[in-house]
DNA sequence: CCCTGATTCGC
DNA sequence: GCGAATCAGG
């Protein structure tokens, strides 16, 4: 595989998106973790925080054991490394299901029973949702945009929404297809053409653009 | 062990 | 320029 125009541009905005190198080499196809890496330097590319690298200048008399090549110390001013803002899309996401809770009555009194170990239940009617659980690490920094407006989101998925992703995770524009479910798959139905076929993939991931032929028969 | 990015250096 | 090998921290 070569460094096309294309391929440095996903490089580009995957890496600045805060993917890391493996999975950056595995969306691209072909390279390793260690291309990437080696791509994203020659390209001048800023580091992300790296787990090693808290360098002081000031303080070195570690021996730092060279093995191979007794580098010299260079001390180059390394920019600022970008602290990568973990935009926490504070998503005021309608819930809308049928459990709307009825209004209780103001002077009703809360019910709540105890759990084994003693954290006390919530009842029915009462579930507080304002605590955005932690997206993992890794998911790409949410942008609250318009063009995100009408996009199915990771965090909005849920059991009758079509989970079919559209676009690449890391790219602006990645959300999920969000049409209703064909009931007991995760896809709807047009997706679910796509999903379940003769036979399922192998370990395969992409098959589909780069082979002109030659490649398992694609209909 | 696994992961991560950084660096080196032969090609 | 490329990337495997290696290093080193979490």
């Amino acid at each position: 595989m070569s460094w096309t125009d294309e391929r440095i541009d996903s490089l580009r905005k995957m890496w600045e998106a805060g993917q890391t190198a493996s999975q950056i080499a595995e969306e691209l196809g072909g390279v390793s973790r260690n291309a990437v890496i080696g791509k994203a330097h020659r390209l001048g590319l800023q580091s992300r925080p790296s787990p090693v690298k808290p360098n002081e200048p000031g303080a070195a008399p570690a021996p730092a054991p060279a093995k191979k090549a007794p580098a010299p110390v260079e001390t180059a001013p390394r920019p600022a490394p970008t602290p990568a803002p973990m935009a926490v899309s504070a998503a005021p996401i309608p819930v809308s299901t049928d459990i709307s809770a009825p209004a209780r009555p103001a002077n009703e009194p809360i019910l709540r029973s105890v759990g084994p170990g003693g954290f006390v239940r919530q009842s029915p009617g009462e579930q507080q949702p304002p605590i955005t659980p932690a997206p993992p690490r890794r998911l790409v920094p949410a942008k609250p945009s318009p063009e995100m407006a009408d996009k199915t989101s990771l965090l909005e998925l849920n059991d009758k929404i079509c989970k079919w992703p559209l676009g690449h995770p890391g790219e602006p524009d990645f959300h999920f297809c969000g049409d209703k479910v064909n009931p007991g798959f995760p896809y709807c139905v047009e997706h679910c053409g796509h999903a379940y076929q003769a036979q399922l993939p192998r370990r395969d991931r992409r098959p589909p653009p780069p082979l002109p032929f030659g490649g398992p028969r694609v209909r």
